[in-house]
DNA sequence: TCCGAATGTTCGTATTGACGAACGATGGGT
DNA sequence: ACCCATCGTTCGTCAATACGAACATTCGGA
């Protein structure tokens, strides 16, 4: 039975609050950490999807677990849930707690969110100069949003070209963020502000952005690729 | 791996309790652990954690909660569970259902897993020259891993140069896979098989990687990031 | 052919998740 | 000082999740 999806699972559903399309969310913005909306990338903008992941987590645990090469009872039996309650759940019948979907992913070996998460992708396309951009505080430092979290990923995209001169110390943002950095050319410093590490073209880096980092260009027209992920 | 599973969250839980050892990040500068397979994305993603979710999910419920500003009674609300139940979530007593959390991180407007997933960065350097690289088939492609996906970031880091020649036909990935190219130099063609576009240095552009797809260098010394993302 | 061992499905049962409502605690406004 | 609004927690209650066990079904070997 399991068709329709107003979130609620039990009986009387219904109070206001209802489905949960998703949109109804006005977000405010949120998301704090200065960066935020922008929206230059097309995609949707909100976390989950409308018709509710049971659909999903039905097929997804079944195509894993074949994908495995797992009989139902010898999943079963390492997760350490019942036949039953992993045979119901492939037929998308019931609501799965989160430490049974849990111990299949383990179980499985997949990542949790993949027993969960719908999700599609799309073709977008950003040019050189264009894709909104964050002015910044100096004329000398430009970072261009090439893709902003899309519905679940955690992770923002960005261009950065900076000019020599003073060095650009970011706050540290939300705890748990990593930075990427992939230089592209020119030469800059980067990394945490107590010990940062001079990149060559090619060079790669990655630290906690959860703490003060710097970004300091050596040389004119330096290029980089920055990736926050959000964890 | 994963031996025995016994994760029951139910009464006589509790027996040895968890161990999911699920290997975490090795890390070391180059991380890796083989990679296995060529072709990008090949990495499967250990699953889980050690701890169970619960612990995690408490916190995390709590912490995008005050982020987004939203009282206990408004998220309440905006999600339609009851008020009670969140309290004993973010309380770290109980074991909420997917719908119900589903609908938490719709209405927080946050990607589900990160109300599930711990994770923890560090810094990570690869030079150049450096890294793990994927010798491909042909020589006048490389593709250097500079970051595997850590225990549950799904996405990978490669830095490619390539020289003009033949195309690289890519076989489709996973379903759900989605790939970020920012051109560092050269010129070339890249995206999906039947409509690829020509980038510049700066350009970026992102395409599903489950459909094939091609990178062709059109220069000499054409480099680019590229990010394969998992969904 | 019969039998045994697998697979995945359906039964009752009880533990437990989610609910509404009532409860102290804060904090503003008049 | 008073009152009212709002915050977050705790209290009973009911439905549903998850369980074990019995149940169909298919497959392979003697």
């Amino acid at each position: 039975m399991t068709e329709t999806g107003p979130v609620q699972h039990n009986r009387r559903a219904d109070t206001a609050s209802q489905a949960t399309p998703a949109s109804d969310v006005p977000a405010s913005g949120t998301t704090a950490s200065g960066a935020a909306a922008s929206e230059g990338t097309g995609v949707a903008g909100t976390a989950a999807e409308t018709t509710g992941p049971l659909a999903h987590i039905a097929s997804a645990l079944r195509r894993e677990r074949q994908r495995a090469g797992m009989s139902l009872t010898e999943l079963a039996r390492r997760a350490g849930v019942a036949k039953s309650t992993l045979s119901q759940l492939e037929s998308a019948a019931g609501n799965p707690s989160v430490e049974t979907l849990w111990a299949l992913s383990v179980a499985l070996d997949v990542p949790f969110a993949l027993l969960v998460q719908p999700a599609r992708p799309q073709v977008q396309l950003v040019r050189a100069g264009e894709g909104p951009r964050f002015a910044a505080d100096r004329a000398d430092y430009l970072a261009t949003v090439l893709s902003t979290c899309p519905p679940n990923a955690r992770r923002d995209l960005y261009l950065i070209t900076a000019e020599p001169g003073s060095a650009r110390e970011s706050d540290p943002h939300m705890p748990g963020v990593v930075e990427h950095v992939v230089l592209s050319a020119g030469r800059v410093m980067v990394g945490p502000s107590d010990d940062p590490t001079e990149l060559a073209p090619g060079d790669y880096i990655a630290y906690p952005g959860d703490l003060p980092h710097v970004f300091e260009a050596l040389e004119h027209g330096t290029t980089a690729v920055l990736v926050s992920e959000h964890t």
